[in-house]
DNA sequence: TTGAAAGCGCTAACAG
DNA sequence: CTGTTAGCGCTTTCAA
């Protein structure tokens, strides 16, 4: 800025003004042209760093989020996050919280930093602690439900997932629809099952609890759902993630039932290896990670800048499902809620 | 650090000195005891920005990733690499760069916060073109091979991969093994085919190219696999990933042969959704993404800071692999190897 | 319409 | 052994 103003015959102040937009009326405007073309020639970039320490903000974000190393999904929460805060000239310091003692080291670097604020996600939608450290920072929770409601939070419709995928395999003629969920209780889990007790309950069919299983994983698993499947017979089969929806899969195999002829399935997330593999008789119902993580982002710079998000860009649509029965690929987004904390909606 | 003097009855520069550990025989044990106390009742914690300012050393490494989004494993790269910074003191700055313009932008705002150096990662070992904006700067890649060796990597040792794997089938009594791979163009598949080859070789075995199947995806690359199955009836196989070892485990299971009785596998990553399904069937060869992000992480820093890292403490080992044919879940650890560039092992 | 000057919180050379 | 001083690069009153 001082080689600038030294080459254009003005003070650093003046430059500070042109170069932030911040010459209205202000400076004139052949001279705020002259800066900006010196500032262009010379390849002024400005220092991040010195400009947070006057302004004591820093335009970084901190992502915190529980197992991004152990779930395929992260990567497309956090490129969302990553695009929305690049476009309003954010960068993102992702930060793994494993365990809290983890989490509490990464914050104290990050408040070090001086953060604007934080992300804080689960990856897969539950009710979640947010460690004190945090709540002194703006704060969006990201595919998790806060206990206390104090924070925001943008989550998938869980519900909505269970009533969608109950009727799609309703009107694809299924009669005996399993459910084929997770043992450990999540938010998920209890949404997707009410929407799918619901959308039975709506189309006039009963609900049966003996079509319900929730399993963890590996051989149990397996065999559980190869007992429902002899056991019950059931024609559709709505599966909580990619995982359930595998046992479903390979017992079909073992008794030479095809997906999407003998028996219909809408699986939810059913991610790389299954689209590699399967697609030709995948019907997912797709979480919108990448849009989580894109309008948590948004949702939370509005916040540190203390204005109002564009509601109307926010998405809410669900699109057509295709028929299960015949083989094309069919890929859902499903829809967003969020909630907003007491002290947002005020 | 004015409080902290002016509580202490010291100058902020005294402040400074004991903070930063500066303090061998320059500021009395007496009063540097007092310091530190008064810090920690305070809550003392530095201004990373101001300090940064003045040292222009940021301590904030960037990693830019090619396909962030849409792979499983960034995670654990991503993982070991904060950790081995973390303990270094440094954190990291994510951004994806799916394509280059977006590499520049991103990496244009990283310099702007002054990053210290970066690491540059493929997500699958191949030969990839460094943008020139981060020629300037230390530089790391990481499971990816630079064109011009210009720049140190850390990498799997794809040759071992394929030798070791191919040996562990011979081994397990099987006579025509397989090899299901990619049909792009890849170090990683380069090196693990020719792996292959060699321990055929070794072991006085011929080399059959029909055995070889390189395939891309969906229903084509399944009905490749069939069809080797069905032409050449191979005992073995070995898998560069876990797509195509899927291919080989859904063949398989059409045909009622079951993995580790009638056919052995042996493949790369087979990820969370085989971990938790397929789990006592599974050989496999685990690339070790978090090591791979954690030296990486710790080389950049040596660069960083010019001092030399400690090689005694490279992960070098291969961990023994159980026997196929017994129904153990295996996972075997590959070795990595470091590339360093000239100017870095001069 | 512009410039001078102060200061964000910290480090480091130098003087005492 | 400790304090004084001068900035790092930028923003922002305030005065001209």
């Amino acid at each position: 800025m001082k080689q600038i103003a030294q080459c254009v015959g003005v003070s650093v102040s003046t430059v500070s003004l042109v170069l932030n937009g911040r010459d209205g009326g202000r400076v004139k405007p052949q001279i705020a042209q002259r800066v900006r073309e010196a500032a262009d020639e010379m390849g002024y970039q400005p220092n991040a760093l010195a400009r947070s320490l006057r302004t004591s903000r820093t335009h970084i974000v901190g992502f915190i989020s529980v197992e991004v190393a152990t779930t395929p999904y992260a990567g497309g929460m956090i490129q969302g996050a990553q695009d929305a805060l690049s476009a309003l000239g954010y960068v993102l310091l992702t930060v793994n919280g494993d365990d809290a003692q983890a989490v509490d080291a990464e914050v104290g670097a990050l408040r070090r930093y001086g953060v604007d604020g934080f992300l804080y996600s689960a990856m897969s939608n539950r009710v979640v602690d947010v460690p004190k450290s945090l709540t002194r920072f703006p704060l969006v929770l990201v595919d998790a439900t806060d206990a206390d409601g104090r924070f925001p939070s943008i989550e998938p419709d869980e519900f909505r997932i269970g009533y969608d995928a109950t009727t799609r395999l309703i009107d694809a003629g299924c009669r005996r629809i399993a459910y084929v969920g997770c043992a450990e209780p999540m938010v998920a889990q209890t949404g997707r099952f009410e929407g799918y007790r619901q959308a039975l309950v709506d189309h006039g069919m009963d609900v049966d609890e003996r079509l319900r299983r929730d399993v963890l994983n590996n051989g149990p698993a397996l065999r559980a759902v190869e007992g429902l499947f002899d056991a019950e017979r059931p024609d559709g089969f709505f599966c909580f993630n990619d995982a359930r929806a595998w046992y479903v899969y390979e017992a079909a195999a073992r008794r030479g039932l095809t997906i999407g002829g003998d028996v219909s399935v809408v699986g939810v997330d059913n991610h790389r290896v299954f689209a590699e593999t399967l697609e030709p008789q995948l019907t997912t119902i797709e979480l919108p990670h990448y849009e989580m993580g894109y309008w948590a982002a948004n949702r939370l710079v509005a916040r540190i800048e203390g204005r109002a998000i564009n509601e109307s860009a926010w998405p809410r649509t669900t699109a057509v499902m295709p028929l299960l029965d015949t083989p094309s690929p069919a890929k859902v987004h499903c829809t967003l809620i969020e909630k907003s904390s007491v002290r947002a909606s005020r």
